[in-house]
DNA sequence: AGTAGATCCTGGCGGC
DNA sequence: TGCCGCCAGGATCTAC
């Protein structure tokens, strides 16, 4: 579920709660969740490490320490950061814990183990190894939008959702985006002419601007969303209509068929 | 080239 | 009440 607007307020929440701060000690609980990496080689990389800064690129959270690894985060689907002071308690599913000399702690927190955490020593490298696209918020220009999209010749939602084409959106996104631009989630990309096209460009950086500003507190989104709205009883804030749910490419869409043709 | 389907993963929920 | 199976979905892999 952590997608780009997620994955941006996390970023904000390490800025605030851990930047600046020394790593004394690191708690593997689960090394389920390091990519490839042994435990020892982890610990090692980031212990004594000050936290510099951070940088997101689509779904993935970059920690540039003063050594010579970055710390990487995928959040999967039940990832999240959670931050504590010297008193609170360890979260349920704390799989590895930061703890800094000031007393304080980064917990990476993931009920599901879908989440990841890796080291790099260039988030470019890592970027380019995992095939990732441009950034869909902060890299992806219109002229770039339009030569992806328009030669694809399979259906448009997958293709938002795409990391290998652009960085960032996942299921509730493409939806909420598609349904912004009034474009049924099943129609085939190429297809779409050059407004349409446009209007999906535009309601990509309008949605994932105001998730972040809103802090991707569902509630605080405009009621002329759908992500507010998308469960079974569930209805189109723009017309009324009963909202439909469909499987697309293994996915499911959430759409209303009388606004997205 | 693109999609479908299985897999990984856990917990909540519907059905019987 | 108890248990089974389904579903959620991000990523990756195989098969067509």
């Amino acid at each position: 579920m952590p997608e780009l607007p997620d994955v941006d307020v996390f970023r904000k929440g390490i800025e605030s709660k851990s930047l600046g701060r020394t790593i004394r000690r690191i708690e593997v609980k689960d090394r389920h969740v390091l990519g490839g990496i042994s435990a020892q080689r982890f610990r090692r990389s980031f212990t004594g490490r000050r936290l510099l800064s951070t940088r997101r690129h689509g779904k993935h959270l970059f920690v540039e320490t003063d050594g010579p690894d970055y710390l990487v985060m995928h959040f999967g689907m039940t990832g999240e950061p959670v931050y504590l002071t010297d008193a609170d308690e360890t979260p349920r599913h704390a799989r590895v814990i930061f703890h800094f000399e000031d007393g304080s702690g980064l917990v990476y927190n993931c009920q599901r183990r879908l989440g990841r955490l890796w080291l790099t020593g260039s988030p470019e490298k890592f970027i380019e190894q995992k095939h990732l696209g441009p950034d869909a918020l902060t890299e992806l220009d219109w002229e770039q939008f339009h030569e992806v999209l328009s030669s694809r010749r399979g259906t448009i939602k997958p293709a938002l959702m795409q990391q290998e084409l652009l960085a960032g959106i996942g299921n509730i996104y493409s939806d909420e985006i598609l349904f912004q631009a009034k474009v049924h989630p099943q129609r085939r990309a190429d297809d779409l002419d050059e407004t349409t096209l446009r209007d999906l460009y535009r309601a990509m950086r309008q949605v994932l601007k105001t998730a972040i500003a809103r802090n991707v507190q569902a509630e605080r989104f405009p009621r002329s969303y759908l992500l507010r709205h998308r469960s079974d009883r569930g209805r189109c804030p723009r017309c009324g209509a009963a909202l439909q749910k469909a499987k697309v490419s293994g996915r499911t869409a959430w759409f209303c068929s009388n606004c997205q043709s």
